[in-house]
DNA sequence: TGGCTATTTGGCAAAATTGACAATTAGCGC
DNA sequence: GCGCTAATTGTCAATTTTGCCAAATAGCCA
């Protein structure tokens, strides 16, 4: 893999967690399951948001789904993505007053 | 500090990682301080542009600018930033494929 | 001081992201 | 089959990001 590849696919991956409510999705699923009428709830977006949300992290390979009935259960496929959490907490102690 | 906010302050700081360009200068500034033209060589984006790239990070709290003679040097402020490039190959050996 | 190099900033156009509404699909139970 | 709920997808406007050129700023050295 290319450098440059590298670091493109890696950012593809990043872009996909750099949104607020996605997450909070991601922090959620840490616990367990959830389906995408759960999440809106907790979001309060309109559901077609959400999904394409969840949309987003599932093509980046981070999440993944699996239907039962007529709802859409959504899993962490990488747990390891909730160290990102604790990093980014470092980041903020690190400079104290948050973003400048 | 509120859920919503922390999501908020996440999302920043992660958006400011979410670039190939960024991804790359972080990786460099890893081994040791870097100033802008020699980022630039490595990036061969126009100087503007990186210099852009790099107050995106410092204004997130990422990297840290010290100035000497006429150059300007950038070095990392949270080395912890380079856990996530571990944690994304980690995402991309578990989905081995890559991108959908 | 003036010229030179390194860097940042203003402005702008192209591209990507976001989020809502409406329409569609899929699976349930009657 | 029908109606109902859950979820996804089409479309579009508003916003944000990106990257270049040109102009401005800052620090060197003669």
């Amino acid at each position: 893999m290319l450098e440059t590849d590298k670091y493109q696919y890696m950012a593809e991956v990043i872009k996909a967690m750099a949104h607020s409510s996605r997450l909070l999705i991601l922090d959620k699923l840490r616990e367990r399951e959830y389906c995408v009428c759960e999440l809106q709830e907790l979001i309060g977006a309109d559901m077609s948001t959400v999904s394409r949300h969840l949309a987003v992290l599932r093509n980046a390979g981070i999440i993944d789904s699996r239907k039962h009935n007529n709802q859409v259960f959504y899993s962490l496929l990488c747990p390891c993505v909730l160290d990102i959490f604790s990093c980014v907490m470092e980041v903020r102690k690190q400079n104290g007053r948050g973003l400048k």
